[in-house]
RNA sequence: GCCCUGGUGGUGGAAUUGGUAGACACGCAGGACUUAAAAUCCUGUUCGCCGCAAUGCGAGUGCGGGUUCAAUUCCCGCCUGGGGCACCA
């Protein structure tokens, strides 16, 4: 009997669809694991073998915490709803939920292939009403709900309002400090006309509407996602863009800023990881001070965390959004300061940030530094974003790199506070100068200066402490058609929230997906919706994608979003799995989420995700085919253009290549022509390694086109398509590590290589290629080993002439010995998520019993349960074939025992001074004494010795002997 | 630009707490079995030097320094690949 792993997967994996194998209950005795992959998007491109690295660590985890007797909760879904469906939408007419439906059905039956153990009953979909209802509804909460300074958590709007009837806002301070209206008696708010109450009542809500910048292209009329723009311009036709102002809706994590960083305490992510949200949210201690203006009523506020650098201070620069502008700017430079708004506005934020070139422009105002009365020009330039601090900044040149290069270009003088730890040629950021040219700050220390400054300045009324967040509030709203429609009404400018009955607002069909007037979206085209005065935004991509890991735990509830008693059950996710590059987004907005239906009272944890572990990406590795182009030919009618391939070798001989091109030209009666060379990619999967598959590539080539397919082997000889089959010489690629994509023709489908290696190979292989962590190129030729691997152990049960032979005979120690070890190393390293060093443990295992010609079933069952997480197929038809009537996927995972593992005597490694010499085999119960004796009276050990006096031996029982000199 | 992260043989990687660098595979070379091939098995494989041989000698974990009896591992500086930077998801 073979192993025919196509069978042998097909036959289990309807097996364990009919006997229900993977379903999950949330009523169990045993302890729950919660194990959950990022929710995928379901693009039209399907999966490629990146995709599943992910799917199939949380699976080998998923299975293996099963078999340790957990109740493991694994479920898979789609984020349905986003851009590229709606993109396709408009560009082929096909409504966004068939291609999304047609593009799950795809990735269910790829991910089908890779034999999954998801609990299939579970799945949901964002776009569905049914789902996107409690999406809707939580949107609903959010929006009756502000943050309660005073308790720290999200309250029920009613309190609030209350609250103002008896006594104004007092002890709830507006969140926004630019609104119109920041204080307000009890008697004033019940004066107030419903407008003016909601508007107020806007400025708390934790879903709020407020105006934000927009990507406008006006030549498309529609409002462009970040990565549609490019260098400036639209993607798609390279039309202008422009930033314009939007009504959008907003969620108010900034308010939530400390306890996301409080929160980050207690779960177990990356230090990596952690740190990314950190410096995402940005906090910072500092203040806010105010400089007056020469000539002017206008104060410019600025967020410095540097007060202790005041007398430092030698110009101030302001956003160009900054409004002061406008009133301050003098006549002269009116028309200068135009021009550079002009400029900045069809600036991308992040070509701001990045931009090493100084730009700006003075204003010709000056401030005056509050405490010694300095007058200071006021500068505006891109480097400083309007959405962080006061929008504007007291530049001090000698300890900010930026400031000193914008002073260097603009010519302004740099005065140092540092003395000699400023050189004038690099700026010093320190905080432990002594300060010089500081009046009355002058020779005290930067750190002791600060609570000094912030002190006086306080005292004058001139500035204020202040706790400030690089965090913005999270922008909600997009405009477009493929997305949950907020549960909003507009009457009279007034956003009035659907009652919870009218829930789920479903989407409305649309004949086409043109933008609305203005900028809005699709749903402005839309009458009935209109009329109804419903809002006319979507909500974004991470919406549903917010909390989607409770609805698993519940996914069928008509009554709530999930049931708090199931929600109490399953609790957090043990081990969430899913790439860095949702670090800040995804997760921040998940746990922004969560944290607030805790505080409502809705589930009893505030953090989603117990663990994180981040998956690398595997990278596409490309390869390419060399060419040549022809330099400035006009061709004649009906010439046959010889289209001419170089390997690789011979790229870089100039001169050979041209008599090779020659040669070639010469065939076709043409003349020797100039000639440049050129790279393309070409497709991975017709190259086995770096050499072409010329048959393949020819089979491509367009027959109808005027040109006939050249190839310089390396070997030198020239075949054209026609003789392309033959001969033995090679042709060979370029190669590079990309990102895998379609474009570049880089992509491996895993339908394939399950096709031919089988699921099981595929899930071993993938994690065999290395940490999961770790990005990798993929490289499809390692895979062959893993194959031998598990045709290897097939042969422990089955020869390929006697059947079975497998035995019942009692295991020896040496075998014992090696069982041991690999369920002590294969359970470590599983439970460390090593599941490519678990896999090599696996093949050292397989190694050790053929070599000791084991085929015990006291050996090779407990092997098989072991292997069922990684190749859950081949272990559950070996242990059918044992004899076994249960299945192995509840089977109990084997238990370690110390007792085989013992050793009497370690083979020590002996270095002399550091350099390792020579291993000397010592009992572990030996003495320093002893060791050190035996270790001097060794010949190499002495010949290294060579009489000189040992100055010191250093012993690590169980690890290294080393003699120093 | 800012934040995070990686760099070890021809290739993917291993070395879990500072303690034998290169486990396990791929590839390559040689051999066995076979009429032949496939499959399988065995041997070798970091580089350089010496050699009949060895447990010989030297170098070696991106580059340059440092700490230590001992550094892939810790510290400082640099080079370089990847991810993120708020409307891709």
């Amino acid at each position: 009997m073979e192993y025919d792993f196509r069978k042998i997967e097909g036959y289990w994996q309807n097996k364990w669809k009919e006997t229900e194998a993977y379903k999950v209950s949330n009523n169990s005795p045993r302890p729950k694991c919660y194990v959950l992959d990022m929710f995928p998007y379901p693009s039209g491109a399907g999966l490629h073998v990146g995709h599943p690295l992910g799917y199939i660590a949380s699976d080998i985890y998923a299975r293996f915490k099963r078999l340790k007797g957990f109740n493991v909760l694994h479920p898979m879904g789609y984020d349905a709803f986003g851009l590229p469906a709606e993109q396709y939408a408009i560009e082929h007419g096909i409504h966004p939920a068939v291609s999304t439906e047609d593009n799950i059905n795809n990735f269910r039956k790829q991910l089908d292939n890779i034999g999954f153990s998801f609990d299939w009953d579970r799945e949901v979909r964002t776009s569905e009403p049914q789902y996107y209802k409690w999406t809707q509804w939580i949107f609903l909460q959010l929006f009756k709900s502000f943050y309660n300074r005073e308790t720290k958590k999200a309250d029920s709007i009613e309190i609030l309002i209350k609250t103002f009837e008896n006594e104004g806002n007092k002890s709830h301070p507006i969140p926004n400090s630019q609104f119109s209206t920041p204080n307000f008696t009890s008697a004033e708010w019940l004066s107030f006309s419903e407008a003016q109450q909601q508007e107020i009542l806007m400025q708390y809500r934790l879903a709020f509407c407020g105006y934000g910048e927009v990507n406008w292209c006006e030549a498309l009329g529609t409002v462009l996602a970040n990565d549609e723009v490019v260098n400036g311009v639209s993607e798609r036709g390279g039309y202008p863009v422009v930033k314009k102002k939007l009504r959008q809706w907003y969620l108010r994590i900034t308010e939530y800023a400390d306890r996301l960083l409080e929160g980050l305490e207690r779960v177990d992510f990356s230090e990596a990881m952690k740190e990314m949200q950190r410096n995402w949210i940005g906090k910072s201690n500092g203040a806010d001070i105010d400089f007056a203006i020469l000539d002017s009523n206008e104060i410019l506020k600025v967020y410095t965390t540097r007060p202790d650098t005041i007398f430092g201070v030698d110009f101030m620069v302001v956003a160009p959004e900054h409004e002061v502008i406008e009133k301050i700017t003098t006549k002269k430079h009116k028309q200068e300061v135009e021009d550079y708004l002009t400029y900045v506005k069809s600036r991308s934020e992040r070509e701001r940030m990045a931009e090493k070139k100084i730009s700006g422009c003075f204003t010709g105002a000056y401030a005056i530094n509050p405490l010694n009365f300095r007058e200071i020009p006021i500068y505006i330039s891109e480097y400083v974003l309007a959405g962080y601090g006061t929008g504007a900044i007291m530049a001090v040149p000698c300890g900010d790199e930026r400031d000193l290069k914008f002073a260097k270009h603009f010519n302004i003088y740099v005065t140092n506070i540092l003395g000699d730890l400023f050189n004038g040629e690099e700026a010093n950021p320190t905080k432990d100068a002594e300060l010089v040219n500081s009046d009355f700050l002058t020779g005290m220390l930067m750190r002791d200066a600060t609570e000094i400054v912030l002190t006086d300045l306080e005292g004058w009324g001139k500035g204020k402490r202040k706790i400030n967040y690089k965090m913005r509030d999270a922008a909600f709203s997009r405009q477009r058609y493929w997305g949950e429609p907020f549960p909003i009404k507009w009457i009279n400018g007034i956003a009035y929230p659907l009652d919870e009955s009218e829930l789920p607002l479903e989407l409305p069909k649309v004949d086409e997906y043109k933008p609305g007037p203005e900028g809005e979206g699709p749903l402005a085209n839309i009458e009935s919706w209109t009329a109804q005065h419903l809002e006319t935004n979507t909500m974004p991509g991470y919406a549903g994608s917010s909390w989607y890991f409770l609805r698993y735990m519940d996914p069928h509830n008509n009554d709530t979003f999930c049931d708090r008693k199931v929600s109490d059950y399953w609790n957090q996710v043990d081990l969430y799995i899913g790439g860095t590059e949702h670090a800040v987004g995804h997760l921040l907005y998940s746990r922004l989420w969560t944290k607030v239906l805790f505080d409502l009272g809705y589930i009893g944890f505030d953090e989603p995700y117990k663990k994180l572990v981040n998956q690398g990406m595997i990278q596409g590795s490309s390869r390419f085919v060399y060419w040549v182009s022809y330099k400035n030919i006009l061709w004649p009618p009906n010439t046959i253009i010889p289209h001419i391939n170089i390997s690789k070798g011979w790229v870089d001989l100039e001169d050979q290549l041209q008599s090779k091109v020659s040669e070639i030209l010469k065939l076709h009666k043409l003349s020797e022509l100039s000639f440049d060379i050129n790279k393309s990619h070409v497709d991975v999967n017709i190259v086995d390694g770096v050499e072409l598959d010329i048959k393949e590539f020819a089979k491509g080539i367009n027959k109808n086109s005027p040109t006939k397919q050249y190839f310089i082997m390396e070997d030198g000889s020239i075949l054209s398509e026609d003789d392309a089959y033959l001969g033995k010489s090679t042709f060979i690629c370029d190669a590079e590590v990309e990102k895998m994509s379609k474009s570049k023709y880089n992509t491996v489908n895993p339908d394939e290589l399950v096709q031919r290696y089988g699921a099981d190979t595929f899930r071993m292989y993938e994690m065999f290629l290395g940490p999961v962590e770790q990005s990798k190129p993929w490289d499809t030729k390692g895979i062959e080993g893993v194959h031998r691997f598990l045709r290897k152990l097939w042969r422990m049960f089955f020869d390929e002439l006697k059947g079975k032979i497998w035995n019942e005979e009692k295991a020896t120690d040496a075998e014992l010995k090696v069982l041991h070890r690999a369920i002590k190393k294969i359970e470590e390293d599983t439970e460390r998520f090593s599941f490519n060093t678990a896999v090599s443990a696996f093949m050292v295992c397989v190694n050790e019993l053929s070599d000791l010609k084991c085929n015990k079933r006291e050996v090779l069952q407990p092997l098989l349960i072991m292997l069922t997480p990684y190749a859950p197929h081949v272990a559950e038809e070996l242990w059918l074939q044992l004899g076994n009537t249960t299945s192995i996927l509840d089977a109990t995972y084997p238990t370690f025992e110390k007792k085989y593992l013992v050793e009497s005597a370690k083979e020590y490694p002996v270095s002399i001074n550091g350099k390792l010499r020579t291993t000397i085999t010592i009992d572990l119960a030996a003495t320093e004494k002893e060791v050190e004796a035996i270790v001097l009276e060794n010949e190499i050990v002495k010949k290294w010795l060579e009489d000189k006096p040992v100055k010191k031996l250093i012993f690590v029982k169980g690890r290294m002997i080393n003699v120093v000199l």
